[in-house]
DNA sequence: GCCAACGTTGGC
DNA sequence: GCCAACGTTGGC
């Protein structure tokens, strides 16, 4: 079992979103990264996942979430109408890649990038890099657990 | 294979 | 809106 954290944009797809969904599942499309496609093709059934928002007032980690679908192709590379296009990638011989993921809960209060920074225990986390800008990536367990700690504090 | 230019991400 | 940092592209 692996840990993991999935960024997205909450105007765009919030973990309230993934919440109101049909059968509180979605499928994770829209990875153009490859780096990040790599860690998504990675990802095993019952694996679990912070959800994480970035790019807006209070970027954060929001929720969690189980991976309950091992990758497949992401058919909105070849949808003419969705953003995601990307012409490389064909039915035939797909670049991009997707999982699907089911909520599990959000946690009890957003815990902010900010406060994230100021976790010693969290001082190597790949998150917090200079620079870093993966919008999927492993956790280990004790950051798992730190994170889940400042939840209650 | 190098590397400059460009586009994107994402915090602030 | 700014800008640092990074990934990708494409000329050579």
């Amino acid at each position: 079992m692996q840990y993991w954290l999935m960024k997205s944009e909450p105007d765009v797809f919030s973990i309230d979103d993934l919440k109101a969904r049909p059968g509180k599942t979605e499928h994770w499309d829209g990875v153009r990264n490859f780096q990040a496609r790599n860690f998504m093709q990675a990802m095993r059934r019952g694996d679990l996942a912070f959800f994480y928002h970035s790019s807006c007032p209070e970027p954060g980690v929001a929720g969690v979430v189980e991976i309950v679908r091992e990758a497949y192709p992401d058919f909105s590379a070849w949808d003419p109408k969705s953003a995601y296009r990307d012409a490389r990638s064909r039915p035939d011989k797909p670049v991009w890649y997707m999982v699907d993921v089911r909520y599990k809960r959000k946690l009890k209060r957003l815990v902010p990038l900010a406060e994230l920074r100021e976790n010693r225990a969290l001082a190597r986390m790949r998150l917090l890099a200079r620079g870093n800008r993966l919008s999927i990536m492993p956790v280990t367990p004790e950051e798992w657990k730190a994170i889940l700690e400042m939840e209650l504090s």
